[in-house]
DNA sequence: ACGCAATACTTCGTGTTATGATGTATTCCG
DNA sequence: CGGAATACATCATAACACGAAGTATTGCGT
């Protein structure tokens, strides 16, 4: 899929992901492969920025001797979600402009 | 709108601008306003970096005194448009995915 | 006649961001 | 014993939208 259609996806995509209960970064990123492949060094530094706007927060817990960071949504993680179904109605307004059968000239 | 949601539009959209015929800088972003708003310097970048993927070409005539800079749209820009169509199956599965109501847990 | 908006295109600097490369460390399985 | 899987982190880089500022002409209102 062309980059620049990735981008404003990414974001709301891993908020989704924890949506209906918290997760971590290794498992986001498996249950996201079928919809959109995203490298770990991306996934991470996303995580950061939503934890840095509000949207989500972290604890950390061990897990078989090992730490694993536990994401949770926040209101704001939910407002943003509910803000990008109406960014999706502009979206589909461009979307049509783009496909429209052309009036030849 | 979403900076990171227009990326992935801003292309498509100029050539779906061009693709009935050929048309210029200022009267493109006019045409595209309703839809999806871009600066001019946004959109002059965009129709170097279209023009050298040889996705449209360029002419310059005067009218008005004033020149004008037209642009055609090429195969390979047409080509671009019926990938973006392929490429939005991908996107419709993403936002199902985002969209989805949760197995709450 | 004067000034301002509209037309038309250009250049430059900046901030955001996705990604590859690389590193660290543990567990599990054959 | 070794490699794959698990799990997270850092850094440098390149792409890109945009505001700011500039140049130059036409058209319109007063």
């Amino acid at each position: 899929m062309d980059i620049q259609l990735k981008r404003g996806l990414l974001d709301v995509c891993v908020l989704a992901a924890i949506k209906d209960g918290e997760s971590y970064g290794y498992r986001i990123i498996k249950e996201m492969k079928p919809y959109l492949e995203m490298s770990e060094s991306t996934l991470y530094t996303i995580l950061k920025r939503l934890e840095g706007a509000g949207m989500l927060t972290v604890r950390t817990a061990e897990h078989d001797g090992r730490l694993r960071k536990y994401y949770n949504i926040t209101n704001r993680g939910r407002a943003r979600l509910a803000e990008f179904q109406e960014e999706w109605k502009e979206i589909m307004t461009v979307y049509r402009f783009v496909i429209r059968e052309g009036n030849k000239q």
